[in-house]
RNA sequence: CGGGAUGUAGCGCAGCCUGGUAGCGCACACGCUUGGGGUGCGUGUGGUCGUGGGUUCAAAUCCCGCCAUCCCGACCA
């Protein structure tokens, strides 16, 4: 491609409205444009980026059984309310009607349709299992769109789904899109965990995420020294391992101590001299419309997600204090467990256990010292419910212990089992001619945003360092002086060469001081680039530039050809 | 939706406080110049000052409403 001839619109300076680099550098190095909130154009050198992701997941998926298809992105109400989600999926679902008055919405993912698709042309056994996919435009009208294409409204995704006649087979299935997915993402250079995962709207019973590490990252996950754990935040096992604080203790007797003003754990602490993990801290949420009251250990803090799935609840959020005091009478700042009646209680499974603490008496400017489980206050239900922290101990091993990193999600697979075939009627006739619901299985891969995780972890200060799989061109060309016929020749020789060879390639036959150029090579990231000049007109030497290292190399016209030929 | 901020040429910004016919840099066009890290000089094109209303002789500037965009929280590929 000449670049004379081509559309890429770079920018020296960044666009004010970006906050991360890869949003700032895929709009200054002409990848895309946005044309309003979390919607954006792709510019012809950002869809051969994006492109080149797709032939790696088509590859992929095809290597692993997987047959694309191609859904329609508008689909009917009708749909939706079988499977229970017009209502459940919320405000993200764009909905509209058509000149008729019937309801649609734009896809957010495809389990209806695909479900659909599926019942309606399989019935036996002998056509499962079927793994299907499609790379197609979602929309999910995000409360908040952040990050360019990283976080985006509209945006490209792989989704597949599979449908197998058994658990067995659903996992021998889910375990090859596993690998698949390692794959696709080891191909794309990306260092990257896969972790498990909570399932969140799309239901079903276990997955895991796949997590580029990057501090940019909007997701932590938890990672284990010694063995191989890995899990996202919010389904961080925390274990009892944590809750050895101080069970030995001789139990004292209940005292009601003057504390007043003093609210936070901190306060309390400091004012009472006792350590945090001596504290238990009462939290209130608002569960489904009944308020929950959940106890944590002072120095741990309630995961709302591990309670939510606990509680197997729809909808959760911190109670505020005026709901607290209305419905329960106590104050905030100085709740407990004890005495409480009419509200469930749920203990972090950190204060199985503990003895002596500290809790809130339920009565202002006042606390309990000294309190006690089964003696003071009946606790009957303990749960895994707090937020793991760095230097906890692993889950899984005897001394492993958990840190934590910042990820971008770029995929996630789901086992979903029966949900939606059992909603949506997805039958099939075993051998015995009995009918069984499809255990399925989806699997989703957001493509730009994978291309922005691979910026994020692949840049300097001069821009983008495209990681060869996903560059959109693997050598630019830089004729130095166009207005030299020496120069140009050769260019034009080369260019013509490396076409020939399969070689993307892009010439900078622009009219363009070379600072320019190497400006704008390096902005976008190509990542050999071959400077034609002084060095040529006085030894005929071309000079190959490495943009990762900024090696350069010179060799005469048949070496750069050698040297190419064959490496990508 | 709650909290914070911004909206002036394609992009980045100044002007607003203290009202008086809109400016800088980049980009773009033309000419000369230059040719190994955003060359220099000159000339030029381009603006409903987000939008609606109000105050005023006069509004980018002051007041009110609305809209859009971005940032911080809950959702997600």
């Amino acid at each position: 491609m000449k670049l004379s001839e081509y559309f890429l619109p770079t920018l020296k300076e960044d666009p004010s409205d970006a906050e991360v680099v890869s949003h700032k550098l895929m709009i200054r190095a002409g990848m895309i444009r946005k044309l309003a909130s979390g919607i954006y154009s792709y510019l012809p050198y950002g869809l051969k980026a994006i492109q080149k992701v797709e032939k790696i997941i088509r590859e992929e998926m095809e290597k692993a059984g997987a047959i694309e298809v191609l859904m329609p992105s508008v689909q009917p109400k009708e749909l939706w309310e079988e499977s229970g989600r017009w209502n459940y999926y919320g405000k993200e679902l764009l909905r509209f009607v058509d000149r008729a008055g019937r309801e649609f919405c734009y896809g957010p993912t495809h389990e209806e349709v695909i479900t659909d698709l599926v019942r309606n042309n399989i019935r036996s056994y002998r056509d499962l299992p079927k793994n299907l996919f499609q790379i197609q435009t979602k929309f999910r009208d995000e409360i908040r769109p952040r990050f360019g294409v990283m976080r985006a409204r509209e945006f490209i995704m792989k989704d597949g789904y599979s449908f197998d006649i058994d658990e067995e087979s659903a996992e021998r299935t889910y375990m090859k899109m596993y690998e698949a997915y390692c794959n696709i993402f080891k191909r794309c250079d990306l260092d990257f965990r896969a972790v498990e995962a909570d399932t969140g709207n799309i239901g079903g019973s276990f997955s895991h995420e796949f997590m580029v590490i990057a501090e940019s990252g909007e997701d932590t996950i938890f990672l284990c020294r010694h063995c191989n754990y890995s899990a996202n935040k919010e389904k961080t096992e925390v274990g009892e391992k944590v809750c050895n604080i101080n069970i030995n203790e001789e139990l004292k007797p209940l005292e009601k101590i003057h504390t007043p003003n003093k609210k936070t754990i901190e306060e309390v602490s400091g004012f009472l001299n006792v350590p945090p993990t001596k504290l238990v801290k009462t939290v209130i949420y608002l569960v489904d419309s009944v308020l929950h009251m959940v106890l944590i250990r002072g120095d741990r803090e309630a995961n709302e997600i591990k309670v939510k799935n606990y509680l197997k609840a729809n909808e959760i959020r911190l109670a505020t204090n005026e709901e607290i005091e209305n419905t329960l009478g106590i104050p905030v700042g100085f709740m407990g467990p004890y005495k409480l009646k009419n509200i469930r209680i749920i203990a972090d499974i950190s204060l199985k256990g503990l003895k002596n603490f500290v809790t809130g008496a339920n009565e202002t400017d006042y606390h309990l010292v000294n309190a006690n489980f089964e003696r003071d206050i009946h606790v009957n239900e303990y749960a895994d419910i707090s937020e793991a922290k760095d230097g906890d101990p692993c889950p899984r091993c005897d001394n492993g212990e958990l840190y934590s990193k910042k990820g971008i999600e770029v995929g996630h697979i789901f086992k979903l089992g029966t949900k939606y075939s059992l909603a949506m009627n997805a039958f099939y006739l075993d051998e015995k001619g009995q009918e069984k619901p499809m255990i399925m299985g989806c699997y989703g891969i957001g493509v730009g945003r994978t291309v922005a995780a691979s910026i994020e972890q692949n840049h300097d200060q001069d821009g983008i360092i495209f990681p060869i799989p996903l560059a959109p061109f693997q050598v630019i060309i830089v004729p130095l002086d166009i207005k030299n016929h020496e120069i140009i020749e050769v260019s034009n020789n080369l260019y013509k060469k490396f076409r020939e060879i399969g070689i993307e390639v892009l010439i900078d036959d622009r009219d363009e001081r070379p600072g320019v150029k190497f400006k704008d090579a390096d902005l976008i990231g190509v990542p050999f680039r071959i400077n034609i000049g002084n060095t040529y007109k006085k030894e005929n030497k071309l000079e190959v530039f490495y943009r990762k290292t900024k090696e350069k190399n010179l060799m005469n016209f048949q070496e750069v050809i050698e040297f190419f030929k064959n490496k990508f």
